[in-house]
DNA sequence: GGTTTTTTGAGACTTGCGTCTCAAATCGGG
DNA sequence: CCCGATTTGAGACGCAAGTCTCAAAAAACC
């Protein structure tokens, strides 16, 4: 529960050299070990005893939970390469981008979801107007999708491209993982099997959109006939 | 951020009748009264003090903020109809099902907000293994769901019959809304556009797949041709 | 109407999070 | 090595959430 209504601090940029670099970067550590151990977002205080420094201090570098949240994730996130080699299909930039980030989604889980639990809050008193700090926003995907699906641009119209890419943003994250790890109880591997089951309806649905509207000019490349069912016989 | 590790409380089962009964229904109301106004969950000191009832008391009843925050949801969406009437084909249900509870999910957004981030909460705990309480679980989804693609199981195999069921339960729910309407801004009915367009090109999805593994006998009952944009030309 | 049981209110207490102050320790340039 | 500037530690403080106790008020029972 995030202080509000206080004079405004926002987080200080991170240090890059002198004592300050080497204090933050000890209390980042020890916040990325705990929340990997535990799977749960540290207190401040947590990180303060287990680095060997003061409270007083620890809050000097994060202020507040949200702020040390906000940092573990980036620190965890940062390197997102824009991943997706220039496959010429869309469907197979999107098929190696879900294949190779799933894996990540495993691994960082507790990130993603503090993430998401981070944004959930921050929405709720944004909307009841009490929010000071800077909210925390997710928007990631929104970029990585976006470069995915740029082959398939040429074949569809623009709404139906925004559609997709909207309707792409909604399998591609840590919902997916929270939903049917959290409801269904299902593994990681049947999550991402699922997930990307998703996907390929959805770029089908897309693709045939298009090519109803307008068979006669849309550019048959690979335009799959009635493929759907790329990976699996379960 | 629900005290850890105590006695084990477990909320009291709503009273019916006498004293106790309207306590806790004038404290419920006033709950709900601010949580359609001001868009979040108060606190149960809050709820007291605009009930003119003592913080003991509304502790009393609501021994955590959880405990609130699960009284009204189920106070919310408790009458949570079976809905769906019983159309022949499964594609028409889950149109209804759709069109039906969408309003609903705008209505109550704030409460189903709180719902995800209450689960998201307390499944942080569980895995930290910190959690004493019984967790408030979301899964009503699972069952509504079951009924509205009920008709469509002769046409699939049970597997991907599954695979419908869990993808669908991604689409249907506050979680779409979280996504597009942070992330993107998006209004309502943008929002459930998007929807309505996945959970169509996830059925065809699997009825494709059906008709492609066993083209002979399968059900052509429904099948569509090309159908895949039942409500648009954006 | 009086007695017993239940419900309530007032306030003290604990704990976790975050703020603030001031003196001590440390760093860095000369 | 010394001196000014920066960083740190210790602890007091404030505030919200939640617990607990005990006496007063209100219901329920007869």
């Amino acid at each position: 529960m995030p202080r509000l209504k206080r004079t405004i601090t926002e987080a200080p940029p991170p240090p890059t050299r002198g004592v300050k670099a080497s204090t933050f970067k000890l209390l980042l550590d020890t916040a990325m070990q705990l929340i990997q151990a535990d799977g749960r977002i540290p207190s401040v205080a947590e990180v303060a005893v287990r680095s060997a420094v003061s409270r007083a201090t620890a809050y000097r570098y994060f202020p507040t939970r949200s702020a040390l949240i906000t940092a573990v994730i980036d620190a965890s996130l940062g390197p997102v390469r824009t991943i997706a080699s220039d496959k010429a299909s869309g469907r197979e930039r999107v098929h190696e981008l879900f294949e190779l980030t799933f894996p990540r989604f495993t691994e960082f889980e507790p990130q993603l979801r503090a993430a998401a639990q981070l944004s959930l809050e921050q929405a709720a008193l944004e909307r009841a107007g009490l929010l000071e700090e800077e909210p925390y926003r997710r928007g990631h995907r929104i970029r990585i999708l976006e470069h995915a699906i740029a082959p398939l641009a040429p074949q569809l119209t623009p709404a139906v491209r925004d559609k997709l890419h909207r309707a792409l943003s909604i399998v591609y994250g840590i919902e997916p993982y929270i939903i049917l790890k959290d409801i269904w109880g299902l593994p990681d591997r049947e999550v991402e099997r699922i997930a990307l089951w998703m996907a390929d309806a959805l770029i089908d649905a897309a693709l045939r959109e298009a090519s109803a509207a307008a068979p006669a000019e849309a550019k048959p490349s690979t335009r799959p006939g009635t493929r759907s069912q790329p990976r699996e016989r379960a």
